[in-house]
DNA sequence: TCAATAATGATAATCATTATCATTTTGGTA
DNA sequence: TACCAAAATGATAATGATTATCATTATTGA
């Protein structure tokens, strides 16, 4: 919570009223991926004046600190949730049937990227979406 | 080519003037990946008066019999390509450089398929794309 | 305290895609 | 061959997420 801060500060960023209640409402979230609407519904239980280009300003710079970590599905928006220190970026499992989204560790892609970096590129990143029926809707 | 038309008949599908000039302007983008604007552009070379929601019946039409694959990148828009016939789906790097974006052999995946499906879900689709700096773009 | 700068919120603009609907084309049928 | 019903087309309006604009407000540091 605190490197928070700390990146916030360094990056000659103010930390207004506004920036903490939609920071409070993402890490409330726990394992929920909150689109920009969501997130303006929530956090003007807290502050009823906020716009909603306040909080997609605020849900960009975050992302771009490395904060959050966004995400789009076969949706036409985006999607944001607190980003775990450790995990540089993550992938899901999105339920064709619940439409629920699961997380899947880290590292899988390891050996592709290497392979790719092989063949002469220099891999930066990756998205991975894996679309399954979860366990659940499975058994139904 | 002709498994095309078996499809196209198959389902009470009928081929228009319109809709073979779209074929035929993605059977002559081998190794493109377009946008609907970009078919219409092409496609009006052939048929001037051709519509840009008849693009966008069509292009979505043909994806869904898997005669077009469809893919987004990390821009606001769709882009198309002729589906290989032996491809279920196929996977892309995009160079963060230049923008060109590169084919990724199939089956990458397949072990992380297993390992999803081992804790209990039903793997349908995935999505794969890797940023990267291509080989011209890194010995730049 | 004051001026410079940053942030906010209302709202207009953008842009890809979809919906609507009148008109045209097609395929079968009498 | 003439006609009808269904399918397809194209112009255009509508949608929906996101971004831009801009006047107002808040914050900071001298
Ligand atoms: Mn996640
Ligand atoms: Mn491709
Ligand atoms: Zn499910
Ligand atoms: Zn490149």
């Amino acid at each position: 919570m605190d490197f928070i801060k700390e990146k916030l500060e360094q990056g000659e960023y103010r930390l207004t009223r506004q920036r903490q209640v939609i920071l409070d409402v993402m890490q409330e979230a726990e394992g929920e991926h909150l689109t920009a609407e969501e997130v303006l519904l929530a956090a003007r239980r807290q502050s009823p004046r906020l716009g909603i280009a306040t909080v997609y300003r605020t849900l960009e710079r975050l992302a771009s600190l490395g904060i959050l970590y966004k995400s789009r599905f076969d949706e036409g928006k985006h999607r944001y949730e607190m980003a775990d220190a450790s995990q540089h970026h993550h992938h899901h499992i999105q339920c064709v049937g619940c439409g629920r989204i699961f997380e899947l560790a880290e590292g899988l892609l390891d050996g592709i990227e290497n392979e790719v970096n092989q063949q002469g590129f220099a891999v930066i990143n990756h998205r991975l979406t894996i679309y399954a029926m979860c366990p659940q809707c499975k058994s139904e």
